[in-house]
DNA sequence: TTGTTAGCGAACATATTGTTCTGTATTATT
DNA sequence: AATAATACAGAACAATATGTTCGCTAACAA
């Protein structure tokens, strides 16, 4: 890529972040993002289609590489089963704490549900071979609840960051003990 | 309250619930509304700020009636305690069940997120009592995951409506054992 | 009946979005 | 070092949506 792409892109997530931690989503308009990341107007549409689509790179370019170097993980261990989930799971924390400072700004306010929607797809995929039949609860229902348990954890953590990724994972493990 | 108010309000709450069943909450316009309901622009002002404010009275005059009948059950009943709390889960259902041609239209898609921003604090105030302690686990951390739960449940039921209240209550209960 | 209030709808100012275009600077390639 | 490709700046633009104002009319309550 070019370098010059490359500089432009990162001046925008830097602005765009760095705006995120001081006011809501909504109220962030494109003009704000040009001005602080020093950019033409036309140049922030040659890369981002809107505002949303700006956010969503930015949670994507994130979740890339989380999730890829559990993929990574995956490929040299052997993490299938129960076990292997919740020892992701704690990884997987680990990662996310990495990011928590962006991570705190993303998800405070509305962004943070467009951060859920696109982060659950990913968790579904991860807990998908850890869930099996309970009762006769259907699964649907509990892959569900995983994913959705697990994406508020990390936002109640994110609001709540005195703990560390074992205390978070412990919390997370024993209020869902399917896995 | 003035008749003619009241006519104005409802005429806009129909033609808004009508429209979210159609479209996505993000692509509703006001003129739309406006349109829709048959009422002057300056009139729908005078009763909304603003398009949020519209959804956010909604789900207010929803919860009001839904969560008013719950402490009518309060002052009549015993619902002190753990099984108070599963009683009401189930009772609360039932309500959410007989709207539930409305909340699904609501739930789906961007203004499903603002109604669980709504839905949480009513949530918390009712699970409040039922909350105790667990380990060492943080009861934010045990409250904040029976009402995210709760709400996900009822947004995972709207587009799962196969299934009854009792069905659900007891599915939610299992997944939630600390209830 | 009468004073009050709500609604209508056009007109308006304002803000934001997304596009287009021209000249300039940077980059990769050879 | 020369060249061709392409990314950028920034102004100008059309399009759209928002929220307000105001004079007139109709409905309401007392």
């Amino acid at each position: 890529m070019d370098r010059r792409q490359r500089k432009t892109r990162l001046a925008i997530f830097h602005a765009f972040t760095a705006l995120l931690q001081e006011q809501s989503y909504a109220k962030i308009t494109v003009q704000q993002i040009i001005d602080r990341a020093d950019v033409g107007r036309s140049t922030f549409y040659a890369h981002f289609e809107t505002k949303d689509d700006l956010l969503r790179a930015l949670c994507m370019e994130m979740f890339d590489h989380i999730f890829s170097t559990e993929r990574n993980r995956e490929a040299t261990h052997d993490f299938s089963g129960k076990t292997g989930v919740r020892a992701q799971v704690t990884h997987l924390l680990y990662h996310l704490n990495e990011n928590m400072d962006l991570l705190a700004g993303i998800l405070s306010g509305e962004s943070g549900d467009l951060f859920m929607a696109y982060f659950k797809p990913y968790l579904t995929r991860l807990f998908q071979r850890a869930v099996s039949d309970e009762g006769d609860i259907p699964r649907s229902f509990l892959l569900n609840h995983m994913v959705c348990d697990f994406a508020e954890t990390v936002r109640w953590w994110s609001a709540n960051r005195q703990y560390s990724p074992e205390d978070v994972s412990r919390f997370y493990l024993t209020a869902v003990p399917f896995i």
